[in-house]
DNA sequence: CAAACACATTAGTCAATACTAATATATGAA
DNA sequence: TTCATATATTAGTATTGACTAATGTGTTTG
């Protein structure tokens, strides 16, 4: 695994709804994983694959105590991107969503499929 | 669409190797499409896809001039932000590389749920 | 206008990944 | 030791996304 690899591995881990909604509930504090089950939407099993994803992502880190779990961001660095995140994407905003169009690749390709193979059906 | 999916769809943005080696490609000066298929190993349809999700997750932008088109990174503050997963990868380099029993989810999964299988064949 | 060039789009396929449900492991408490 | 609690793991399924090949669009040039 080459540097790019572990690149695009690292990006990986932020790029999805849960893992982001784990990332905004334990920004500030660590929590354990029914804390966090409790506090976004999720089931048991699924958060906690996500958050061995982030984990080997090295985007958190876990700390035992006693039968409980602590999760918390791994350091200031990754909290410090996490805010460079929604700095940029302030600017951003606009452009992005208006993006509908696009097909292919992940920007909201299959939603906007479906309206596409609508339209042809029904026009 | 929200912000979170928004936040998403801009972080999947770079979070695939190709539109990185786009982004390397593209950091320090703006190219054709060519030039970029020609300096990665891709093709050009490919390629192209890859620019229309850049572009639509906020992340270049698209200049024409006559028949080329010329695409750059969207602006400085993308320029930070990749100058910046470069800083933070650095520290967490070791760890992710030696995430090597991470199944599920996208962390190097598939790669190793083969290894994982293999073994359980042939232990 | 026709040919050549630069790029975009479409359709189809395959691989990667998120999710659910069920089960396993480990820790503390009765 | 047994039960309950907290978390992890596995297997299976459905969705999503990347890639290729073919075709379409727009722009320049002869």
């Amino acid at each position: 695994m080459d540097y790019l690899d572990l690149k695009v591995k690292f990006l990986k881990g932020f790029a999805d709804r849960t893992r982001l909604e784990i990332l905004e509930s334990i920004k500030d504090a660590e929590k354990t994983v029914l804390q966090i089950v409790s506090e976004i939407h999720g089931n048991q099993s699924n958060i906690s694959q996500h958050l061995a994803c982030l984990k080997g992502c090295g985007i958190v880190t876990a700390r035992q105590e006693g039968k409980y779990i602590y999760y918390s961001l791994r350091d200031e660095q990754v909290r410090r991107l996490l805010t460079m995140f929604d700095t940029v994407l302030g600017d951003v905003e606009q452009q992005v969503a208006s993006c509908d169009k696009n097909d292919q690749c992940l920007c909201g390709k299959s939603e906007l499929k479906c309206l596409t193979k609508r339209r042809i059906i029904s026009p």
